[in-house]
DNA sequence: CAGTGAGCGAGCTTCCGCTTGACTT
């Protein structure tokens, strides 16, 4: 037996990890991987232990118990069940068990719970490298260490604090605020960062002013015409941007510029037209640029943001494919750090690339500006001692386009400084003075390779050339034209998913393996959501910011992190103790504990919902149905919703009044339809606004409704317009080539046209331009509409491989058929994929059934882990239904509540997607995905 | 697909960091 036996049992975190380090200890090792975490506290209910829960301990759904040294509770989560089984079956054949997790505070509590859940009999080493080459394995292999154990505790710290900080401020949120909302050490930092901004935003007030631009030439010699900017009069500066106060609209107070009105920016303008014009002064100035440090998670996910347009997500997604092929080194780092192996590829790169002359003479290493940076793994980089180009590699698409950008970053890094010469050449003419600035790239060394993207896409690159031409002091130049411009103050931007990247990295706030899960994070709880580019917080956001802010200032500060990280450090070094710090935190009069209790009595959860904003006379209140207005006048309490596409920095009172008014007109006639002899309303539902014909009648049938497109303006319809609507869909005609009827119509999902089954929406606006010319649903032509229909992915029906026979339950056809996963068995709505011992033409029914109900089963538990923000929206909906069914029941056929019963899973996927189709609708990136969802259902 | 702003009330919601499958047909 002892013979048989492996030397060791190696546990790394990553598979793509254990099988390169596999191929370099060979057959006496065992390379398994951990997979992450494998024990953690219980994440809910279901996960704590039914004797910890029948004790009703009062940090039982805290998993730490708070009463004796907060002694954490460890659960081995069910996903984690089976490999622990199998991590468990290989260490009993092996002499050894060593612990080869990352070197950060991670893994060493990782290594840690391996030997607490393993209890290993044999002998258990821990071994540290810094890069995966065959020589620093084999290193690593022969010098091995004793567990850390201050590590260890300085990460259990970590974890008990951010559970104690979720797990109790949340339920304060629940109640005083709305169900399902949470608060946590990073997520509430994000968000506020988030909601100051906007609240910056609300308060602006923009101001305006003018100035003169001027395209000029010499008169003599080279007369290449370049662009010139007003700078003085009478030797006072003129006022830009950044001389405005941004909380007034005008400038600053004391500031001794000149503001230019309309009618004095024309009659300089009319002046200086008569008067020559003399450059007065020529200043050259010249500057180095130097390469950025090679990318980390953040810097990568921020530029291919920038660059490509790609969420975290998406660039997280596609760095995984590029390190699972073994195309770039590890890509959740911190590490700006370069390997040796790295270095001397890139340089051999630059020097067979671009020659000599483009190498930078010596190494250039960086070192992280990162606040807590535990830089465990190298920076990201192309693996390997090759530097092969994506092309090389034949790479294609997303994976081609973020490697090429990996690519061109690290090369870069050992490249020559580039060299430019900046020219700034004043012109003067009467009493004003012009300036013009250019930039010559003398020499661009890294250049030629890589770029920093900028967050404004007006701002020019570094690396282009906008050279003037030669001028000096003297020359005459000629006014080619001159134009006065009026600019107007801008408030600052909303954050992107870029720019939160890079303050939270800033501020030391989350880690590279979670930037891109918090973004979903603040948006699956309603905090915030995304409208193009931009990251918009809601109005629950703003209560919620408020409340922490109000009640916990300094765990919603921003240091805080920064903060609870010096304490880590001095644990993880022995220099201080997880149990003074912890009870500090949670304990005692000031602890977070005491301090939640105290408030959950003093808080109004009527206040901590109401939103007064400056200069609106009604409040801002947060309901269970979304934002609204609420104004007392008189005894009546008047509300009204805000609609979903308004942001707290679009308030005003003028808004707030107008949509009061609207509600308490009640839905408005426009008039009466000529044939049915019935009022036409223009309503708005939680869908927007819509058209209805008539009113809603007990026991009648229900009023024919029509949503308005998105290109009419609702408080603008016309009776005319209202009743083309009503009449649709209508037939265009017969298809040219097909003699099938066309159709246009509005459905769940918009405007759109029919042929053959084949739907195609109408853009985002509810336009489709053809031909120069604008149309929409109700004046589109068959020309347009075979156009638009080309561009619909038609989807004709799946045929089936092999019809297997009926169900034997309800008789339905039970057929196998072949998708992107091979072949599968579908019944309904469920679909199976075969097994790979199984040949399709032997497959019996008996099999099939058994196949599909063990994935109707596994469909069942899984909805309760994955569709969280779903299930929130929908709770929020059935709950609103709630009365109006009961109400309702009355009106209803017992069949109609059946139907409305069985199908509910559908309906809120329905009412899901029609939501984001409407949220997104400015989105340029999703249009085809909105398509592409509208054409499946 | 369509209007709400409130309660009868069991048990539950929730954190941050490590990691990949499962899975989309």
């Amino acid at each position: 037996m002892a013979a048989k036996k492996i030397k060791a049992l190696v546990i790394v975190e990553s598979p793509a990890k254990a099988r390169k380090i596999s191929g370099y200890l060979g057959k006496d090792y065992h390379v398994m991987a951990s997979m992450g975490h494998i024990r953690d506290l219980p994440a809910n209910a279901s996960e704590i232990p039914a004797q910890i829960k029948k004790e009703k301990k009062s940090w039982a759904s805290l998993g730490v118990n708070t009463e004796e040294d907060f002694d954490p509770l460890y659960v081995i989560p069910k996903t984690k069940k089976k490999l622990v089984k199998e991590l468990k079956e290989a260490l009993k054949n092996s002499e050894q068990l060593i612990l080869a997790t990352d070197e950060d505070r991670e893994g060493e509590s990782i290594g840690w719970h391996l030997t607490e859940v393993l209890k290993p009999k044999v002998p258990v080493k821990r071994m540290v490298f810094s890069e995966i080459t065959k020589k620093a394995i084999l290193e690593a292999i022969e010098n091995p260490r004793e567990l850390d154990l201050d590590l260890v505790a300085a990460q259990e710290t970590r974890r008990v604090l951010d559970r104690l900080y979720g797990y109790t401020l949340s339920p304060l949120l629940w109640k005083k605020i709305a169900r399902g909302l949470s608060a946590g050490r990073v997520q509430s930092v994000a968000v506020r960062v988030i909601v100051l901004r906007e609240l910056e935003r609300l308060a602006f007030r923009s101001g305006t002013y003018w100035d003169l631009k001027a395209v000029l030439g010499a008169k003599t010699g080279n007369q290449t015409s370049f662009d010139s900017q007003l700078i003085t009069v009478d030797g006072k500066r003129l006022a830009t941007g950044k001389d405005f106060d941004e909380s007034t609209g005008k400038l600053k107070e004391g500031s001794k510029v000149l503001l230019l009105k309309e009618e004095e920016a024309k009659k300089i303008q009319a002046d200086l037209l008569k008067k020559d014009w003399t450059v007065t002064k020529v200043e050259k100035k010249a500057q180095k640029r130097n390469p950025s440090a090679p990318f980390t998670t953040s810097t990568l996910q921020q530029e291919a943001n920038r660059k490509l347009g790609m969420t975290a997500r998406d660039t997280m997604r596609v760095a995984q494919r590029l390190y699972e092929d073994g195309l770039i080194t590890y890509m959740r780092t911190d590490s700006v750090n370069l390997s040796g192996e790295a270095v001397t590829a890139a340089r051999k790169c630059v020097e067979g690339r671009y020659g000599k002359d483009y190498l930078h003479p010596t190494v250039r290493q960086f070192s992280s500006k990162s606040k807590n940076a535990q830089e465990a793994h190298e920076a990201i980089r192309p693996a390997g001692t090759e530097m092969k180009t994506a092309e090389e590699l034949n790479l294609t698409g997303q994976q081609n386009r973020l490697y090429s950008m990996i690519w061109k970053r690290t090369v870069a890094t050992q490249m020559a400084e580039a060299r430019l010469t900046f020219q700034s050449v004043t012109i003067t003419s009467g009493n004003c003075e012009f300036r013009s600035t250019g930039k010559h790239v003398d020499f661009p060394g890294f250049f030629r390779a890589y770029v920093e993207g900028n967050d404004d896409p007006e701002a020019a690159l570094d690396d282009q050339e906008s050279a003037l031409p030669p001028l000096n002091e003297n020359d005459q130049i000629s006014c080619k034209e001159l134009d006065a411009i009026i600019h107007e103050t801008k408030p600052p931007a909303r954050y992107t998913e870029a720019s939160i990247v890079r303050k939270l990295e800033a501020e030391g706030v989350g880690r590279p393996s979670t930037y891109a899960s918090i973004i979903g994070t603040i948006q699956d709880r309603g905090y915030v959501r995304k409208a193009g580019s931009q990251l918009i917080p809601t109005f629950t956001a703003l209560a919620v910011s408020r409340l922490l802010e109000e009640h916990f200032p300094n765990l919603v500060d921003l240091n805080f992190t920064a903060k609870m990280e010096q304490t880590l450090d001095d644990i993880a070094t022995g220099d201080a103790e997880r149990l003074p710090y912890l009870n500090k935190f949670y304990s005692g009069a000031e602890g977070i504990s005491e301090q939640v209790k105290k408030h959950e009595e003093t808080i109004d959860p009527r206040k901590a919902c109401t939103l007064n904003i400056d200069g609106i006379e009604a409040s801002v209140r947060v309901g269970r149905y979304g934002p609204y207005f609420e104004k007392k006048k008189g005894e009546e309490n008047l509300t009204a919703s805000i609609p979903d596409s308004i942001a707290p920095a679009d308030l005003s009172n003028d808004l707030a009044e107008k949509l009061i008014e609207e509600k308490q007109k009640g839905p408005q006639s426009l008039g009466m339809h000529p044939e049915e002899g019935l009022p036409v309303f223009v309503m708005n539902g939680p869908f927007g606004p819509y058209i209805q014909l008539g009113e809603v009648v007990e026991d009648g049938p229900k009023p024919k409704r029509v949503g308005i497109p998105k290109n009419y303006d609702y408080s603008e319809l016309t009776l005319n317009q209202a009743l083309s609507l009503l009449t649709l869909p209508r037939r265009i005609g017969h298809h040219p080539v097909t003699n099938k009827v066309v159709n246009a119509g509005i459905g769940r999902f918009g405007p759109y046209v029919l042929h053959d089954k084949v739907y195609k929406s109408f853009g985002k606006e509810g336009t489709f331009e053809h031909e120069g010319k604008v149309y929409d649903v109700l004046n589109v032509d068959m020309d347009t509409a075979v156009e638009m229909l080309k561009q619909a992915k038609r989807r004709s029906a799946p045929t089936p491989i092999r019809e297997i026979g009926e169900h034997p339950e309800d008789k339905e056809m039970v057929a196998i058929f072949d998708g992107r996963y091979g072949p599968y068995v579908k019944h309904g709505k469920i679909n199976a994929t075969i097994p790979k011992d199984h040949e399709v033409e032997s497959v019996t029914m008996d099999e099939a059934v058994v196949w599909l109900e063990a994935k109707a089963a596994k469909m069942g538990t899984k909805k309760t882990t994955k569709k969280k923000a779903a299930k929130k929206k929908a709770a929020k909906k059935k709950a609103a239904k709630k009365k109006t069914t009961k109400k309702a029941a009355a009106k209803k056929t017992p069949e109609k509540k059946a139907a409305k019963k069985k199908a509910p899973a559908k309906k809120k996927a329905a009412k899901k997607t029609a939501k984001k189709t409407a949220e997104k609708s400015t989105e340029k990136t999703t249009t085809k995905k909105t398509a592409e969802k509208t054409e499946k259902e």
